[in-house]
DNA sequence: TTAATTCCTATCGTTTTAGTTGGTTTTCTG
DNA sequence: CAGAAAACCAACTAAAACGATAGGAATTAA
């Protein structure tokens, strides 16, 4: 049930860029640094996350990454989405292109399935990069020695 | 994200368990056969089941499993959490013994997991065997062709 | 021109998954 | 008592997923 690397290093990537947000393109080599993730690696995720629309990038010396929308106008469920695939528990209750199953009608597990997974969804939509940044905020105001743990 | 066969065939296995209560104990082949499940594969997931207390077996010819509490005292998170393991989608925000991070005080990150893992507590725990089994009545005696697909 | 940086494809070792195999032990029934 | 039914148990295995790594090609600012 756990999420892959893929999620983890992803939403971190994502909310760094969040933090950095309007200070023009960001290299993947800082964030990758910032993060401790293997450059080549987060590479293939910001790949994705660009193909998604979430990010765009700036080719070049002195280019790098940047979120394509407002930190407000992106949701943790919108990340985890394009990395992780559609949410749900089990196949046949995945948000997009559930695996058909013949016993769809009358299926009782799937009742489970289903609630697990709007809770879930319900989450992952109501928190923004944006919340994150303020969260961020507030704690730093609130502690002295609070240091940016992004 | 998503569960292993072992939370699926399981909660699959309890739920039979629970239409069955109080009819003495059921053979795992005949779990097997309704489910669709390897029986032998399924004899290592009730194995697990019985050591966390959550089934108990009656060795021999007309042996079998019987869950160890009544259906209505069983919820869909107990089963899941023996089969799968303490609820969460990172190992920093497990239920239990979670894995020790050195900015666990002041992580963002840490903030949005323990709220999709709670959301996901909420959601399994409010759902017994028992509330299963009422379900599948209700559509029983809603439809005339509803067969029971559990 | 050169250094920085993204883009792209392929490969690879390890771990996990989802079983399978082949038994042993217990207990009911005829 | 014999035989069948059933739980119990340990070891093995093929395939997939995971988490990278390798090696470059293309682009662009300074």
């Amino acid at each position: 049930m756990k999420l892959s690397t893929k999620g983890r290093y992803g939403l971190k990537a994502m909310f760094d860029l969040a933090v950095n947000y309007g200070e023009g393109p960001i290299p993947l080599k800082s964030i990758a640094d910032r993060q401790n993730i293997s450059e080549h690696y987060l590479e293939q995720l910001m790949m994705i996350l660009r193909k998604a629309g979430l990010v765009k990038s700036v080719r070049g010396a002195q280019g790098g990454y940047m979120l394509a929308r407002k930190p407000a106008e992106i949701t943790v469920g919108d990340v985890l989405r394009v990395l992780e695939g559609p949410i749900g528990l089990v196949d046949c209750v995945l948000e997009q292109d559930p695996l058909e199953c013949d016993k769809a009608e009358n299926c009782i597990m799937r009742i489970v399935w289903e609630k697990i997974r709007d809770s879930m969804v319900a989450a992952m939509d109501s928190i923004t990069l944006q919340d994150m940044c303020d969260e961020a905020e507030k704690r730093k105001a609130e502690s002295q020695n609070y240091m940016y743990y992004i």
